[in-house]
DNA sequence: ACTGAAAAAATGGTATACAAAAAAATGGTG
DNA sequence: CACCATTTTTTTGTATACCATTTTTTCAGT
């Protein structure tokens, strides 16, 4: 065994480039989900490298990662941009929470105990918080974060994880067809959603969940809008 | 609904432009889902690099790749080994199949279509003749490939990728944790459960799903065998 | 035979080079 | 002035090399 002593406070230490990584990867993706980066914008690999002083390589990585979350797109020799939802991905996308998000509530319900309730109470009273002093972009992670938190409260890892996906592309749905000044979840509907889980009636909590989301799509207005080649000559009715 | 139409494999986020890299994906990949790459098995980047005859930059990434579908564990400074479910990874999975593939058989039989149900049927046969030739590598992956192509007749591409990755994982856990000589499915039920949605039956096919699954589930022993570092004490009595 | 030190190999990260492709700039032409 | 073709510049995608750190193996010494 060898001995490891602390006082290793090495400037460029493996562990910290590590977590180096994951500190971008979660700063790009954040600034994704709070749309403060727009679907469609470019991410250039030297850009980024730059601002987040890593190397390319490393920033490849992080892009990489981010496609297989759907997150953003690489389009081959063109590079990355924020990923733009189509209609048809939008409607997947909900299909699947109703389904996964639904059918976790009953599991939810079973677990739900003090400490959770108090947590779950606290991610959305925050997101209130957040909505009422403008903060717009936060109110859109927390809500995120509300939703992924109580999936993980499932106990099933696996599906916790898919809900991050499905949750982090919603925000993308959100920026695209949702309408200015209306976010996705109303601001007391998740403080109903503890109440009802903590009662521990997880038959209630998602019938209650399928309407919330329910509510949530059909918010958004979603129209196909403006394909990357319109037709110029049916536009002007020609 | 997007795009779950004919071309039956892998639909990736990351349109790759060299076409060279997302053919050794496949080939590691099939290898491990196969199980001619065992759980726990070393995966060197040198040797991969020098076996493939791309460069180790290469195979880092899809390594990378292998690692977010879990179908690899990349342990820092040990590097790439193939993945070994845990008994709660194993749970998890199973109860993901559950909602998921149950959850989207009334879908399936909605859109359950003559040549749907040939295809259907061509790849159950195939499975029993793999089966009945004592190829089971490929029977192991035939029968991952019928459940994906079912969950893609579905018509919800994000669920389907979904279903893609818990049926990889599923290739681990019964190589872990299956009994030899005993393949997950039942070789006719496959063929049973077509008939169903042939008749437009969702909720009987529903039903016949979940048996299905449970009794893939049944048939491992499941029993966290022994792990990195047993404890001396207890396994003594001390 | 066992422990512990030295050597070798492997990983994780970066930088650099370069071909190929795309985007932008340029310039000629009607 | 607008439009088209060509050239220049960027940018991507991959390979190669380098280095620090860590793990693994080898090898010696008591």
């Amino acid at each position: 065994m060898s001995d490891a002593q602390a006082p290793i406070k090495r400037r460029t230490a493996v562990k910290e480039g590590d977590e180096r990584h994951d500190a971008i990867y979660r700063a790009v993706s954040d600034a994704i989900v709070e749309q403060r980066l727009k679907p469609g914008a470019r991410l250039r690999e030297d850009a980024l490298s730059e601002v987040f002083g890593i190397s390319r390589t490393g920033i490849r990585k992080i892009l990489q990662r981010l496609a297989l979350e759907q997150l953003v797109t690489l389009t081959p020799r063109r590079g990355a941009s924020v990923t733009r939802p189509t209609a048809d991905e939008a409607k997947d996308v909900f299909d699947a929470r109703q389904l996964i998000e639904c059918g976790l509530m009953p599991d939810v319900a079973r677990r739900m105990g003090e400490k959770e309730a108090a947590e779950l109470r606290e991610l959305a009273r925050q997101e209130r918080e957040a909505l009422r002093s403008g903060k717009q972009s936060v109110a859109i992670r927390l809500s995120a974060d509300f939703h992924v938190r109580l999936a993980q409260l499932s106990g099933n890892a696996t599906l916790a994880e898919f809900v991050e996906r499905l949750c982090s592309r919603s925000s993308l749905i959100l920026a695209v067809y949702g309408h200015r000044g209306h976010l996705g979840c109303e601001s007391h509907d998740h403080d109903d959603l503890i109440g009802y889980l903590e009662a521990g009636n997880g038959e209630r909590a998602k019938a209650f969940m399928s309407r919330h989301l329910k509510a949530i799509e059909a918010s958004l207005s979603i129209v196909d809008e403006k394909d990357e080649a319109p037709d110029l000559r049916e536009v002007f009715g020609l």
